[in-house]
RNA sequence: GCGAAAAUAGCUCAGUUGGUAGAGCGCCACCUUGCCAAGGUGGAGGUCGCGGGUUCGAAUCCCGUUUUUCGCUCCA
């Protein structure tokens, strides 16, 4: 694990090395958990989302794109059950270090209360037998009376404090009920605070004149509330997704492991809308489905796995997450969710709008259920970038540094080299450059000497290095060389957008995975 | 957010009991070589994360702060 853990460390200095991620506002001694792509990242990142777009929206004849505002009306996140599900009180145990959510705190005090009087109903059941009347002990009997109104009257205490978000009150009652951390038993608290996991902004420049929104904190919202445009506009029979790609903003509680957490982030998101009942079957299909474009890269089977997911999220009646052995260890890289007709459903109630589809084979209208594929593109980026970047030991006993990047996905194709920086060879080298750069991202370098140009364009991920060299001048052909097997091959001049086409071209990655 | 560790050149790191900074690689220019990194000459680049304090004097000692890493915690 130290090993790993090691490598995770030379693959974050690769990344800022050899122009792939920075640190944001670095200058400024840096924003936690917040990262910039610079040229060759954005390259990556950029390569990564029009595979997926290929493989989600262009190969799909029923999905089709949107790219939705980060703002949105206040009521969405109502309606998405945001601005409840995402807004925590939670507590420190300062001795224990274990954090806790206030009001479970409370509420499980609450629950403890409420054994005591299953027990009395339980001894006196016992001594009562047959005749025991259950309604009539619980209203009667002076110590459940006793329990149910001091039970009673925390919870109502609680959420009233809850409501007026007085924090110092929720304190306060954990206090007089001497509630002790489960874990150390002191009741040494730290004061309660408010975690609200959305980012608020103002809309209106005038201060008398704003609305309070969020920062997105998931783009499928933008997906539901257009549900019905796209639908009707583009006559989709269901069933038939909507897919969008942009970032969405949480205030994590942490938020590290370099880009794998962070606070603002890119999702690649598909929302699959089908009839109601048939969610099972298009789970199973759509996690078959993203598995197969995952393995379609060739970063290895065995770095994949499924998790499903126990406790179920608000909206979900199955999940699972694809997840990826990072150098940190298995984490989740993607998420398969059947959301049934949740957000729909509660967007008709909250908008009042109806959000439903007319069924023709069925003769009749329903709320759409879905089932939704959520990547990180993020998370997707460091997935490659850890698993390209790798040191070798060569036979002559040197050692090379190498990003073994899916050629599809390489910032940059190939780079062109003179073999000498003189006898005319960089004029031939620009002008196969100036061919190639019409059709790839290609790069032209004449520093140094070749051997240590190709282990440049290693350490950056290149995968063909062209060079031009004397034999060049007489029979237009090049040597053309391998990143991830170091071998040279002599072709011709006019061959080299072929096999590089062969090489990158989305096709012949994507045709593995549909 | 708590705890621990760390922060010196683009990268990896030295820096003695406190005496105002170094190396290797990289980068730039020129020369040389010419198919798998590390030849020569010259050069750029650091107010030692930031802010205070102690001291005649702080990269070094003290306090605060920011950022990073690890653990806990949370995770739609």
């Amino acid at each position: 694990m130290a090993n790993q853990e090691d490598i995770f460390r030379k693959v974050i200095s690769h990344a800022k090395e050899y122009g792939y991620v920075v640190q944001s506002s670095e200058i400024y001694d840096g924003l936690s958990a917040v990262y910039d792509y610079i040229q060759n990242g954005v390259e990556l990142k950029r390569n990564i989302r029009e595979y997926w777009w290929m493989a989600m929206v262009q190969l799909n004849e029923n999905i089709v794109g949107l790219d939705a505002a980060i703002f949105m009306h206040p009521t969405t996140w109502k309606a998405s059950g945001h601005v409840d599900a995402f807004n925590d009180p939670l507590i420190d145990n300062k001795d224990s270090k274990k954090r806790y959510r206030a009001d479970v705190l409370v509420e499980d005090h609450v629950a403890k209360i409420e054994d005591k009087i299953d027990k009395e109903v339980d001894k006196a059941s016992k001594r009562f037998g047959e005749a025991f009347d259950k309604p009539q002990f619980l209203t009667t009997n002076p110590r459940v009376k006793e329990y149910r109104e001091k039970a009673d009257a925390i919870l109502k205490r609680l959420g009233k404090s809850l409501e007026k978000e007085d924090l110092a009150d929720v304190r306060n009652l954990i206090e007089e009920l001497e509630i002790a951390c489960p874990v150390s038993g002191s009741r040494n608290w730290t004061d309660v605070k408010q975690f609200n996991l959305m980012f608020g902004t103002k809309l209106g420049a005038s201060a008398d004149s704003t609305m309070d929104l969020f920062l997105r904190p998931e783009t499928a919202q933008g997906i539901f509330v257009n549900f019905l445009n796209v639908q009707k506009s583009g006559r989709l029979k269901i069933p038939f997704g909507i897919a969008q790609t942009g970032k969405a903003f949480r205030n994590e509680i942490v938020a590290r492991q370099f880009i794998f957490r962070m606070r603002e982030f890119e999702q690649m998101e598909m929302q699959y809308f089908i009839r109601p009942g048939s969610q099972k079957e298009w789970y199973e299909k759509w996690k078959e489905l993203r598995m197969k474009w995952h393995l379609s890269l060739g970063l290895g089977e065995e770095n994949y796995r499924f998790h499903d997911h126990e406790k179920l999220a608000h909206y979900a009646d199955a999940a699972a997450d694809i997840e990826f052995r990072f150098p940190f260890g298995f984490k989740e890289l993607e998420g398969i969710h059947s959301r049934t007709d949740f957000d729909l459903g509660n967007h008709e109630k909250f908008s009042g709008k109806k959000l439903q589809y007319f069924d023709p084979e069925l003769n009749e209208s329903y709320v759409p259920y879905v089932v939704e594929t959520s990547i990180g593109l993020d998370r997707m980026f460091l997935a490659v970038l850890s698993n390209s970047y790798m040191e070798e030991e060569l036979e002559n006993g040197s050692t090379r540094v190498v990003l073994r990047i899916p050629p599809v996905l390489a910032p940059t194709k190939a780079a062109v080299l003179p073999l000498v920086k003189k006898d005319g060879l960089p004029e031939v080298a620009h002008a196969i450059f100036e061919t190639l750069r019409w059709d790839f991202n290609v790069v032209y370098d004449e520093k140094d000497a070749v051997g240590r140009r190709y282990r440049r364009q290693d350490a950056a991920g290149t995968p063909f290095c062209i060079t031009v060299d004397h034999q060049t001048l007489e029979d237009n052909t090049v040597t053309l060389r391998h990143r991830d097997t170091m071998d040279q091959q002599r072709v011709a001049i006019e061959d080299l957008p072929g096999i590089i086409h062969q090489a990158v071209d989305m096709k012949n990655w994507l045709d593995k995975a549909i």
